[in-house]
DNA sequence: GTGAAAGCGCTAACAA
DNA sequence: TTGTTAGCGCTTTCAC
């Protein structure tokens, strides 16, 4: 714990401002008349000591914490990281702090997070478990999802961001149906907790959708889902192939597990893009930098991160949850 | 602010235990002799409740706040986000919450900074200047350093963590010349801000290291610096190549830039590897994708994250600062 | 306009 | 072995 003495306290400005404590926490607060002459010497004495209202004594009192918290089932990815980026860009400004965490399905867990007295939380999450999402919810901290998912209970109890995930994988869909494809796979999420996607998945669910509406088939023929890992997929798929799997598309459900796909089936004497179109999602970096390069679906991130700290305002200000929709981008590369 | 009211308090754990609070503390605390049939019943209480002393109030009050803060300069890339990860889950079991922080180079983020009572902050930036790093040790909460660079003033004020940079890049400088490469690059990083390597950067000072010893110039020639962006980079490149630039051996400073130097060698009518070899940094994901292949350093994240935990943990009971050094592992695939 | 004082949930010194 | 109490730094009610 922070054992400096040295920070000053709101008694250090009093005294230096020659007025009482409570006159420095009304200037603020804001939100009591105090006269001119001592506002200023106030304001003067915050800048001269760098005072910063103690944030734990603040959020003890009942006061914003100004804390923000980020619950994620894969906090090291790019997409993450750069959300994550954008909205500290934004929070620092607002002093809000932003605190990572991975997603545990037990109780504890949703105590653990209980105990600190966060401001906001947002999940961004496939795998943790609605019944925890409700606990969180319960507990009355503005909250907001990212709809990696659909959600059964949430009602609007949370705003939601749908962030494009359904309507992006459709395009993505279309896409290849219009290059002529009719074989398409769909590259679900590998998981060494077989966590595989259901159809509450909004990818997996844009991806049944599409093909339905184009009367293609969705079988465990062409869901390439159960591996544990890359390398299981990447040979896993090549023994399919090896098998007589006639593929000539695929969706993958992020640009990563595209690119595994990608190298099994050239490994397999496929051509890309003639034999086969191949288009991930996210729009990370190594789609520029792959061969053939890799279209993929770019995520409005930048959007989506103002999004998420403006719910999150409105919310501790008291207003009621919302819901907001974004657009993802077609990025066209040598892959299609 | 956290409005909930059913998050249960020790009063209430005291009540339903039929004991005072103070037990409730000496109890979870374990720093006080207590009836054993009391000390019972208070555990019973606290899982029943599933009652986590409220993190706020025990950090107030002179306790750890459980919280740990990391200070960085590129929290969107995925070598940052895997140690982060790594961090993460030996960090919440024990109890700790980690959030990020993008640094700024001003003295308000030092206040603010400060306003959080942390139990300790990790700093990974080439960018930080040390005075405010100085500013952060005088308040005397445990600091570990991941030494992306070199600091004057530190001394053995923090705990620092060698992660393999400058021996890292000398390997690779040491593998290029093995293969007979005399005219090497190093691809510096990109930047808006004007913030390029100095030697203070320790992968920049590895690559002047052992060209030296190898008696191999280093110029501006040959360290490629200065251009704003990747595709700035990616056209300076070029043209360098076209005004006559030598060039057999490129080591960039990461993958990514290792990468986009690829594209341009390529684009230039280069063969990778016959005419150039190529070598990253970081041992990312693309690196196994891109073609061809790239050669690519790994370094010990979890190792990395693991040893942050534990000097922390150490400095925190009291200890002083400790150091620590990793190597890094070539892993060589195509590029070279 | 301002100040005194209570109290957020907790720890630890002190007293019993 | 246990209970009482002061106080961490702050906000806000209430009285002046």
């Amino acid at each position: 714990m922070n054992q400096n003495r040295s920070t000053p306290t709101r008694k250090d400005v009093a005294q230096l401002a020659g007025v009482s404590e409570t006159i420095v926490s009304y200037v603020l607060n804001n939100n009591r008349y105090v006269a001119q002459e001592k506002r200023i010497r106030v304001l003067q004495a915050v800048k001269q000591l760098h005072y910063h209202p103690n944030t734990v004594a603040r959020a003890l009192r009942g006061k914003k914490s100004n804390h923000i918290l980020f619950i994620a089932d894969n906090i090291s990815n790019e997409h993450f990281g750069k959300i994550v980026e954008e909205m500290d860009r934004i929070a620092y400004d607002k002093g809000y702090l932003i605190s990572l965490l991975a997603d545990r399905n037990d109780s504890e867990f949703v105590a653990q997070v209980n105990s600190r007295l966060v401001d906001g939380i947002v999940i961004s999450s496939t795998g943790f478990e609605e019944k925890y999402v409700m606990d969180l919810i319960q507990s009355e901290v503005p909250m907001v999802l990212l709809m990696n998912r659909e959600y059964n209970m949430v009602g609007n109890k949370a705003s939601r961001i749908y962030t494009g995930l359904q309507q992006g994988v459709k395009e993505c869909v279309k896409l290849l149906v219009e290059k002529g494809r009719r074989n398409i796979l769909y590259i679900d999420r590998v998981s060494q907790h077989h966590r595989y996607s259901t159809t509450d998945d909004l990818r997996y669910n844009g991806f049944c959708t599409q093909m339905a509406e184009y009367g293609l088939p969705v079988s465990s023929e062409n869901v390439i889902s159960g591996y544990r890992s890359e390398e299981e997929l990447y040979v896993g798929l090549q023994n399919r192939i090896h098998n007589g799997l006639k593929v000539d598309g695929i969706v993958g459900r992020n640009d990563n597990l595209a690119c595994v796909a990608m190298a099994a089936v050239m490994a397999c004497g496929l051509k890309v893009p003639q034999d086969i179109s191949i288009i991930g999602f996210d729009n990370s970096r190594m789609s520029n930098y792959v061969k053939p390069t890799l279209t993929s679906m770019e995520i409005d991130r930048t959007g989506i991160a103002r999004a998420i700290i403006t719910m999150l305002d409105e919310m501790i200000a008291g207003n009621p949850p919302s819901v907001q929709a974004f657009d993802t981008k077609l990025i066209e590369r040598e892959s299609t």
